[in-house]
DNA sequence: GTATTTGTTGACCAATTGGTTGTTAATTGC
DNA sequence: GCAATTAACAACCAATTGGTCAACAAATAC
């Protein structure tokens, strides 16, 4: 009954996580989205809102497109080899030229920039990270590995894969963590 | 033969260091660095240069004092004394209410939007926690741990403190971390 | 006291920031 | 065909961004 909407919500809103992924709230302007989308500023102010908001569904639609697809893989994998598959994702991203790090953990280095509901969000991915971690160990029996170490070794990993760690250090780190688990 | 300044220079970078330390270099706006020195804008610029030039000092007086300092505490200490200490810091920070984490950690996460210049001293700075944390290692005759996993565990740990995740989780993975060396 | 040098200051700069609004253009129900 | 609804777009908004400049002020050398 009203005028169509002549992009795709859906696919402007992917790039839009990427633009932020890639760049974090602060240094992602307006222009920046405008020109990752092709859409116009005012139609993306009608379709989602301000800035903040753009960001937190961004940040909604990384949790529920890669922390979900992570969790997935962990559950399907189970134990040890889930682990080792957390391990070497920031790897093989690297490998691939992706530097981008973990949205999820870079949203963390910015917790101060961000709104309450992109804080609860934020943490609402760890949970779930903290969740599917804590049932890989328990699958190989580990008890004395807090889940929570696990996490922080991970989340070291993105975080130093956006900077200028080569690869091969990435890969050395993954298999040490790997190797004593 | 001149006029002499009026503010003393090198306590103005401690303001300038912890404003951006606090916020990271994006959202951390010249008015900010006015208000957290307490002088004015073209001072600023004839002390220091421009924008770039002030984060580049900043870090390179964390990486000074800071690293400098946990660098020899970690000599001093030795072996697993060094790394629990190491694994501590970012605790007892957030015990203290600190919440700004590790400002080498924050300029890895903000990699891509630092100049070439911050960027090696961010490098040089991990490179002098990787060797102060291979002397502790080789101390304690560890073979089958990286230091760079030593290293990614510190930095998750940092991260993650400047997030919601509560100081008694952090304890526990500091305690859970140096419990598995 | 004057020249020189350099710090301080506030005004000023163009560009960009996030955000809004009024007009026009599609679409459907009737 | 017309009313209702909503999208698209350009123009516009005040505020802030990083950065500069010219006038003035303080110190020393001579």
């Amino acid at each position: 009954m009203a005028r169509p909407r002549e992009f795709d919500a859906d696919e402007a809103l992917i790039q839009i996580r990427d633009a932020f992924w890639a760049s974090g709230y602060d240094a992602t302007s307006l222009s920046d989205l405008v020109q990752a989308t092709g859409v116009k500023k005012a139609s993306l102010y009608g379709a989602f809102g301000g800035k903040q908001i753009m960001y937190r569904k961004a940040l909604v639609d990384y949790e529920r497109v890669h922390v979900q697809a992570c969790v997935n893989m962990m559950g399907e994998l189970r134990g040890r080899a889930a682990l080792k598959a957390l391990f070497f994702a920031p790897v093989t991203a690297v490998a691939n030229g992706d530097r981008r790090g973990c949205f999820l953990c870079n949203s963390s280095g910015e917790y101060a920039s961000l709104d309450e509901a992109s804080r609860e969000v934020s943490d609402r991915g760890h949970a779930a990270m903290l969740d599917a971690i804590g049932k890989a160990l328990a699958e190989i029996d580990h008890k004395t590995i807090e889940p929570g170490e696990v996490l922080a070794l991970y989340v070291g990993l993105r975080v130093l894969a956006r900077s200028s760690m080569s690869e091969d250090m990435l890969r050395g780190i993954a298999q040490s963590a790997i190797g004593r688990i």
